[in-house]
DNA sequence: CCTTCAAGTGGACACTATGTCCGCTTAAAC
DNA sequence: GTTTAAGCGGACATAGTGTCCACTTGAAGG
């Protein structure tokens, strides 16, 4: 007995072998077709081990999305205490059109990464598909449209990583085109209630 | 030489094969979750042997696509030809409301067999969304609404069977409050002309 | 009938990726 | 320096993919 032991901490080898891979990671991710990349592929670029990496990551969807996590979290904390229009204080339409400004930004950004999240259907089950939810369906509860529930994800659907990334690369379409087009959707949130 | 031999002309043992085939994979479909169905499975349950299956459909996506084709011929059929307003004659957004319902009861039937074509994101790539794809642009312009080409992307998007999965499975909606939601959008595109 | 021959068949094979397991190593507290 | 468990990493078992090729068989001609 004795033997002083914190639970709960990282060892300094855990952590900097973390960094190694998420670094690695994202290396990969932006060099090649996210889906092409494998758990060998990130582990041997990392310098560690299967285990090692298995022991942290399950998927490359938990990889991708510790990655994609601290964007996320500054979008989410904008829509949640920032500035008009994109935080509270604007009429819902024009709230709505400026997140999907911003949300194209993101894309433009991490389509890749976004994409890498995405093992089979599981863009729905990720925590940050519940808050973009949350966000809009309080938009459209404020903007007096019927049936919220049924138009959230109507709205959202147009976000998905594939159709952005079909628009901009397949189509060739500049994002201020796409932006242009969903700012038509927000028009739907007003201004007027109905 | 001589044998006479007919190019074009499928054998009568592969012609049984292939409707063995089709018939086990709309059976495995239909019973479990799609994508955990392997053309292992599908080449057992038929009784053919993998060469067998691989020489006619190379993956999943050609199967799904095979068994779907009916389905979708039968409305691109109402599309063009059809009575109003499905078909021309109608407004643009009403024909729109009526091409989303009209989808959205394509999908209730067969979500699992369209979930199954996609392998990776292919759905933009298969002939079928060129062609709702096409229709919708169509009506897009006829509706005099700007820039066509970026908001027929979207309009589709809410149309993506994970999407519509979802709000029907996760979110439990009937499918009449997700209709009623698309024909929201469909008032984009009028009644009069912006 | 019997021959002919290419379309068609099916299963073995090589390959790639996944996820787990477990003996060894090492950080860190005493 | 000793102890303890977290951490490590590579070998392994498993599973699915797609290809290849020797054999079988349908169907047309003689």
């Amino acid at each position: 007995m004795s033997s002083g032991y914190i639970p709960g901490m990282e060892r300094a080898d855990a952590a900097r072998n973390r960094a190694r891979i998420l670094a690695a990671a994202e290396d990969l991710f932006r060099t090649r077709p996210p889906q092409e990349v494998t758990m060998d592929d990130i582990a041997r670029a990392a310098g560690v081990g299967r285990g090692t990496l298995y022991r942290r990551y399950p998927d490359r969807a938990a990889i991708a999305t510790a990655l994609l996590d601290a964007h996320e979290s500054a979008l989410q904390e904008k829509l949640l205490r920032g500035a008009p229009p994109l935080g509270p204080g604007a009429p819902p339409a024009e709230r709505l059109a400026a997140f999907y400004a911003a949300f194209a930004d993101l894309l433009d950004d991490h389509v890749d990464l976004v994409l890498g999240t995405e093992v089979g259907h599981s863009r729905f089950t990720t925590g940050a598909y519940g808050f973009w939810r949350a966000h809009v369906r309080s938009l459209v509860v404020a903007s007096g449209a019927s049936d919220p529930d049924a138009l959230v994800d109507v709205l959202l659907a147009p976000l998905a990583p594939d159709v952005y990334a079909y628009q901009r690369r397949e189509r060739g379409l500049p994002k201020e085109r796409v932006v242009a087009a969903l700012a038509g959707l927000s028009a739907l949130l007003g201004p007027a209630p109905r």
